[in-house]
DNA sequence: GTCCAGTGATCTGTCTTGCTTATCACCCGG
DNA sequence: CCGGGTGATAAGCAAGACAGATCACTGGAC
């Protein structure tokens, strides 16, 4: 057990000012108190220092004495510290400073949404330390409700989470068809859906019910068909070489669509109703500051 | 003016000892008091931080909250600094830290006493700032009674000072004569003071009151009669130069007869009842705790 | 489910602290 | 010698800090 401090920063407060104006009523003028609060806390200041005097008080003029000169500018010092926990106080719970741990989808990273939102967190806040890792939606999701991690970019939308996980949509971007190169589509400048009815399809390892693949189930149901899906893999890149092997047809948000591979054609689609949405789901009423502050700078939505 | 501080080092000393232990019960025992009292001081420092939380307390377990995690450091930081101040403070009281002016007069320096003195006082205390100058000792006497000196090392005795003015005999040198080199006593092995009645002497500028002078007088009263002073000079270099020249011969603490200069001997004085000492001069009550220090490390004489 | 141990929050009364106002004591310049 | 300026002192009051007792909630044992 360390010992106990002896002074409080009161009485350090009220050294430092009579030490820099060498003038009691002014010094208390300064701090917004009457003069004789001022004799009071320094006299407990001295007798906290086995009565040693900070001060000569000739009545006439106030001078420091050695022990008051040595003392000053760790006093100093001292208040400076004061100041700056206050400060860094502030900043933290405005979420200017901290730290936040997000992850995101691989597809996210494709959609340059991801380092403007991170550059807006970081601006005017670089005492943000952020710690992102790439993680699928599923376990973001796992994670979040854990509290091991703040949020999370995921494809929307999301099923079968608790209330309490909320989304906030971040990106919206067209779905294009992915068609092999030797597709009879493969030269068409845009596509219809009723045309697809007939198509095999590859889709994601996902369910049905959420992510990037739910909006793929709804854009053929709106077209009044069910997909025939031939083939499932985890990741764009991978859906895309399947295309690009004549293994089928894909849908893929158009962030995907950079990725020229092989030939493969990505077609509009004339009459999508839907479109994919990068959201970033997090629990609500997040307590992290820095998270606060990032859904701040979302409109927020959804 | 500043914006006031709104949180006490107390309340920044329960959040550590609460976020070291993460448990209120322990963190008290640590501190030393009973348990409301950090529930208390916790919730003001919380409301001082616009009521954002330090800790999630779910009655069950103690976590600190991200905003809590972003403080405590800097909390730390400040209770550092706050014992450092309290451990300055304790160091300047006692002397081992501050500032201290001394002066000496030129003869002192050939006596080593004050490189031994000033080593000691250094011993243990490196956190002292020491000035040192050379200077008359009727130029340090006035500089000590204006308080623009802290206490000089002089020649005593002293007299027609302020009572406030005290000395401390510092060191004690036997008074050796010498004699030029074509003098009757150049090689003699020592000297009686009855044979020199009929010298002529080179003495130092001091009145005859003062100083190493007053006692080469004493020296001489003792053996009953009164010095024939051919020749005055300011310092013992000079003198020892005089006499080297012929004009006389003079009374020199032993420390002087270093200078083996142009054949000149130093005669010890067989029946020399007197001595010469070096003493610190300095104002009764000294406040500066650096030279309470330094008159602690002398024997309490004169 | 029921109970129990553990733990933080709350309540209350007491003592301490910090501040204010009023006044005193002292120094110094005219 | 007197008056302005200045720090110290005194008294009173409001706020704060703390102790002790108690409450309220959690989570594990069975």
């Amino acid at each position: 057990m360390e010992k106990p401090l002896t002074a409080s920063l009161r009485q350090y407060e009220v050294f430092v000012a009579i030490a820099e104006t060498l003038h009691f009523g002014q010094a208390a003028a300064h701090l917004g108190v009457a003069q004789p609060a001022l004799t009071q806390q320094l006299k407990h200041l001295e007798t906290a220092f086995d009565g040693a005097l900070l001060f000569d008080r000739n009545r006439r003029r106030v001078t420091l004495t050695e022990f008051g000169r040595a003392l000053l500018p760790e006093a100093r010092a001292l208040l400076q510290q004061a100041r700056r926990v206050e400060a860094v106080a502030e900043a933290a719970r405005t979420g200017q400073r901290g730290r936040i741990e997000l992850a995101y989808v691989g597809s996210a990273s494709y959609a340059g949404i991801l380092g403007r939102l991170l550059r807006e967190l970081r601006a005017g806040a670089a005492g943000v330390n952020l710690i992102l890792r790439e993680l699928d939606m599923d376990l973001q999701i796992a994670e979040i409700v854990a509290g091991r991690l703040d949020a999370g970019f995921v494809r929307l939308p999301l099923s079968g989470v608790p209330e309490t996980l909320l989304t906030r949509t971040v990106h919206t971007e067209d779905i294009l068809l992915a068609v092999p190169p030797d597709h009879r589509l493969a030269r068409v400048p845009s596509v219809a859906m009723a045309t697809l009815r007939e198509e095999n399809f590859i889709f994601s390892h996902l369910g049905p019910d959420m992510g990037f693949a739910a909006c793929a189930y709804q854009l053929c149901a709106d077209a009044g068909f069910a997909p025939r899906v031939a083939h499932r893999a985890p990741q764009f890149t991978a859906i895309v070489n399947f295309v690009s092997a004549g293994l089928g047809v894909a849908f893929v948000p158009t962030s995907a669509a950079r990725m020229k591979d092989a030939g493969v054609s990505f077609l509009p689609i004339k009459d999508a109703k839907v479109q994919s949405r990068i959201g970033l789901a997090y629990l609500r009423d997040p307590s992290n500051p820095v998270l606060r502050r990032l859904l701040d700078t979302i409109e927020p939505e959804s």
